[in-house]
RNA sequence: GGGCGUAUAGCUCAGCGGUAGAGCACCUCCCUUACAAGGAGGCGGCCGCAGGUUCGAUCCCUGCUGCGCCCACCA
């Protein structure tokens, strides 16, 4: 070995007896176990099997040629043999796959994989299934206008439909139910295979032949099964009652479907006519006066107390209504005197509902004004001015009553325009109207405190990641304002699985519905009927007919912990895996999602549905503004993994923690391609630098020892990262050390590594550079999955991904060395980079006599592994050690060439 | 109006009672036999504002302000 290189010493400290000890005098380090690891066997082949490593590795291609072989390998198949304590099991949403993914989901979902990959090489048997949400009305849309069909349920099931050849959007063909899915079906079906191709791209280790989709047979079944069983328990009930209702669409939403919006109008000053006089009031609705039942005051106001017991009449309509008293006045609110109408706003329905008032309906479920005059109005004005309304949108009837309005000078003053927020369906156009309706509800806490407690309890059972996304949980359960409707007047969803018995007159009877058996589900109430009845009875007096509403497509996604894993459909699968470990998810849908999933499985199995939640934050523009198709401003996810590959794309998503949300900027996508091509060259050097005899014990170097021991911590600090969800942390411990390893390590070690100091010193490099880096590459594997498996096949045969996570106790020797002499080695070698670039000469440039400063004991450290600092740093000449009692590093060094 | 989060370098973000950190961007230099799709070095901060606690506050407490999200808000 070179021991050319004379160490000086100032201080005095630093003894010939200092030196006795060192490495290549004395092997230092606990011995291995006895029960020598796989892996480090599998270092100490993987160099002999170098010849594989390709000449000039590339990332463009590993996406396909990997993905291919996971599906052909059944790399990520589920292992149904294993216990419930051996599995992982996960509930990630189903896309809607009638929308598009965007890079919020490709970030999201790759959140979710990180954890998956993780578990999975810790030895979980992960249970990560896919769902396609492709119940719904984008679906219908869609499907009306590609084929040209509509859906009439009362239409019998046609085996032998064909769609029309040339779809006429004026004249389309109705259809039934049935036909009508299965259209639905044949279309989304096209653009699964899109989506399942990108989730591929993207590499996420789902086992794909555990996918399902909301609308297929088992989510039907599963559906009604659930919602027959909550009907059963009284957890489900129906009631007539007003409604939120969307006049696009023209089905019943649900309060978590709502979205308020601004909305521009105007405050209409219009008088009523009161004994003493007229009684003005302030409304952005003159079209609902003929709906109007009352005036509302605050009881406390003084200018109305007056009034209260007595009637006034409405302008045009002439009706006598009551001045009334009720807390939910505000006295500050436009003329502090509300109109009370059925209805325009959910204040009015609480008026209606507390004050006991008549329904005078004038809005029809298409957002009409009723065509019939309304026999509450009986004056021959009255009619005639209604007469100018009826068939009229809101809008329009708006225009004609202010302009009636003007005309009989009940119009005070010019209307002031206004912005207010309004209730939207989160999919519509047009503000929602509310309209008295026969629905199905699912109680959910909203009308009851017990059950309400008991939802919020459930969500102290979960463990939150990050921890505040329970508060949006627990705002939302308090902020209820009903039950759950789960009725949708649509199509394409799961119908339910009841009928109505006719009576006499052929009116249905509501009260007792008909139920589905359950061995019978999934059931169309349309096509198939109920038990002692025949088809020819279908809407015949005495007869029956089916439920014609589908369920809210939440109603079905909210069991998908019970769709994936089997229920009831295949036991032992369920036993397995429910309840789930995992749920991810955006914070957007924890009203929707995440909180009808716990009411189910509340209700049906008296527990959470998983143990953990992890919420995602969204991808934002550069402006920080959300990302939205409506605003043109999606990026497609697709074009990105194209371009930087997915790993790049992977890292960008690690990045990004839990809950916070996080702007999108291509640049960073640039630092994970760097990061995946860093790791095909620095893999392609060690794998390419020759077979090293023996084992881990074998790595005996003062330098080699410290990476080993600062890489026992490395793979401490991140797997506590991963156990807590905390992937990012996890990444950025990793990937701060295979930077250092990379520029530093491995270029402290190149020479010897190549035999420049005799073999047993190159076996030890060689050796701790194998094993640095198949744990690293281990490390990274959920990360970079595809790279970090290309790599790995130069020297193995099985799949990374399938490879135990790094355990410090079998994969890295404990050898009670200072991981701190890496460090202080590389700020030594720092410096003398820093001298060298200072004087802007090649890092080649030799050094003819080095002047080391700093701290007695690290300089100590220093001075054990001189001789790779030597070679990296090309000095030629002497180093010298001056003790400055400086916690930090420094280095001066002259240059050969300027001597 | 209620709730939650957030405010640190030009940008994206760590840190968190003890002398301010990383990556990107920018500037300078270097073709070095793993990597020029590289490498090295450097410039750059009233750690939002105001109080308080403390020997000491970017960090803990209080109050403001900005930004974001969720909810409520249709007279």
């Amino acid at each position: 070995m070179d021991c050319s290189s004379r160490i000086m010493c100032k201080g005095g400290w630093l003894g010939a007896e200092g030196f006795a000890w060192l490495p290549w005098a004395t092997v230092r380090f606990a011995p291995m176990t006895s029960t020598l690891p796989n892996q480090a066997s599998d270092t100490s082949t993987a160099a002999s099997r170098a010849a594989v490593v390709p000449e000039r590795p590339a990332l463009e291609g590993l996406e396909d040629k990997w993905s291919a072989v996971w599906e052909r390998e059944q790399v990520y198949a589920f292992d149904r043999s294993k216990t419930r304590e051996q599995i992982f099991a996960i509930d990630t949403p189903p896309p809607t796959v009638s929308g598009s993914l965007h890079v919020g989901s490709v970030s999201s979902y790759t959140h979710t994989d990180l954890i998956a990959r993780y578990q999975r090489m810790r030895g979980k048997e992960v249970f990560y299934p896919m769902g396609w949400d492709d119940n719904g009305l984008p679906t219908e849309r869609r499907v009306q206008n590609f084929f040209g069909v509509r859906c009439d349920p009362s239409v019998p099931y046609d085996a032998d439909f064909a769609p029309p050849d040339k779809p006429d959007a004026k004249r389309q063909v109705s259809i039934s139910r049935g036909n009508f899915i299965e259209l639905c079906e044949r279309l989304t079906a096209e653009d699964e295979v899109a989506f399942e191709n990108l989730w591929r791209q993207l590499g996420l280790s789902v086992d794909w032949s555990h996918l399902y989709t909301t609308i297929g047979g088992d989510s039907r079944t599963a559906s009604q099964r659930a919602f027959l069983r909550n009907l059963e328990r009284g957890e489900a009930y129906q009631s007539e009652a007003p409604t939120l209702w969307d006049v696009t669409f023209q089905t019943a939403v649900a309060q978590a479907e709502l979205e308020a919006r601004e909305y521009p109008g105007h405050f209409y000053r219009v008088a009523f006519h009161g004994p003493d006089g007229q009684v003005p009031i302030e409304t952005t609705r003159p079209e609902l006066i003929a709906a109007c039942v009352a005036l509302v005051a605050h009881p406390d106001d003084g200018r109305y107390q007056p009034l209260f017991g007595r009637t006034v009449r409405t302008p045009i309509f002439a009706v006598e209504v009551p001045v009334l008293a009720h807390p939910a006045a505000e006295p500050d609110k436009g003329a502090g005197i509300a109109m009370c109408c059925t209805f325009g706003d959910l204040t009015d329905v609480q008026w209606w509902r507390e004050l006991q008032l008549p329904v005078r309906a004038i809005i029809g479920r298409d957002g009409r004004i009723l065509r019939d005059t309304p026999d509450w109005l009986a004056a021959d004005e009255a009619k005639a001015a209604y007469g100018q309304l009826a068939a009229k949108t809101t809008f329009s009837a708006r225009e004609t009553m202010a302009a009636l309005l003007g005309e009989s000078a009940d119009l005070m003053g010019e209307p002031k325009p206004t912005q207010r927020m309004a209730n939207f369906y989160e999919n519509g156009d047009k503000p929602l109207e509310i309209v008295a309706t026969r629905q199905w509800y699912i109680r959910n806490g909203g009308r009851e405190e017990a059950l309400r407690e008991a939802m919020l309890a459930r969500g102290d059972q979960i463990t939150w990641v990050p921890p505040f996304m329970k508060h949006r949980y627990a705002n939302w359960v308090r902020g209820l304002n009903g039950d759950w409707l789960v009725s949708r007047q649509r199509y394409f969803g799961v119908p339910f699985p009841l009928w109505y018995a006719l009576n006499a007159d052929g009116e249905p009877d509501y009260s007792a519905p008909l139920r589905a058996r359950e061995d019978r589900l999934p059931v169309d109430p349309s096509s198939h009927v109920p038990d002692g009845y025949d088809e020819a009875q279908r809407g015949q007096p005495n007869g029956f007919i089916g439920d014609p509403d589908v369920m809210d497509t939440w109603a079905t996604s909210s069991l998908t912990p019970q769709i994936a894993g089997g229920w009831e459909r295949d036991p032992d699968l369920f036993g397995r895996v429910f309840p789930m470990d995992l749920c991810t998810q955006a914070h957007e849908i924890i009203r929707t999602w995440l909180f009808s999933r716990v009411v189910r499985s509340h209700f049906e199995h008296g527990q959470t549905p998983w143990t953990h939640a992890m919420i995602s934050g969204f991808v934002l523009d550069p402006d920080r503004k959300k990302m939205s198709k409506s605003k043109g401003n999606v990026t497609t996810p697709a074009d990105l993994l194209e371009k930087y590959g997915s790993d790049a794309v992977r890292w960008r998503a690690a990045m990004s923690r839990p809950g916070l949300d996080s702007p999108f900027d291509e640049s960073q996508m640039k630092v994970g391609r760097r990061l995946a091509i860093k790791v095909l060259n620095a893999s392609k050097f060690v794998l390419g630098m020759g077979a090293a005899r023996g084992d881990t014990t074998a790595i005996s170097h003062p330098l080699d020892l410290a990476m080993v021991n600062r890489l026992r911590q490395v793979v401490v600090e991140a797997t506590q990262a991963f156990d807590r969800l905390d992937y990012t942390t996890a990444l950025e411990t990793t990937e701060k050390f295979f930077w250092t390893f990379c520029d530093d390590y491995v270029e402290l070690v190149k020479e010897r590594a190549y035999g420049g100091r005799g073999d047993s010193a190159a076996d030890s490099a060689r050796l701790a550079l194998n094993t640095g880096l198949s744990v690293q590459l281990r490390l990274l594997a959920p990360f970079l999955p595809f790279v970090s498996e290309e790599v790995w096949s130069w020297s193995h045969d099985g799949s990374i991904h399938r490879a135990s996570w790094p355990d410090v106790d079998v994969d890295l020797p404990d050898v009670g060395n200072d991981p701190d002499l890496l460090v202080a080695v590389a700020e030594a070698l720092a410096g003398l980079r820093g001298v060298k670039s200072v004087a802007k000469v090649s890092m080649r440039a030799e050094v003819s006599h080095a002047t080391i400063g700093g701290r007695a004991d690290r300089l100590a450290l220093v001075a054990q592994a001189v001789d790779d600092l030597k070679a990296a740093g090309r000095i030629v000449g002497e180093v010298e050690f001056v003790d400055t009692g400086s916690d930090s590093i420094t280095v001066d060094a002259v240059l050969a060439d300027s001597t």
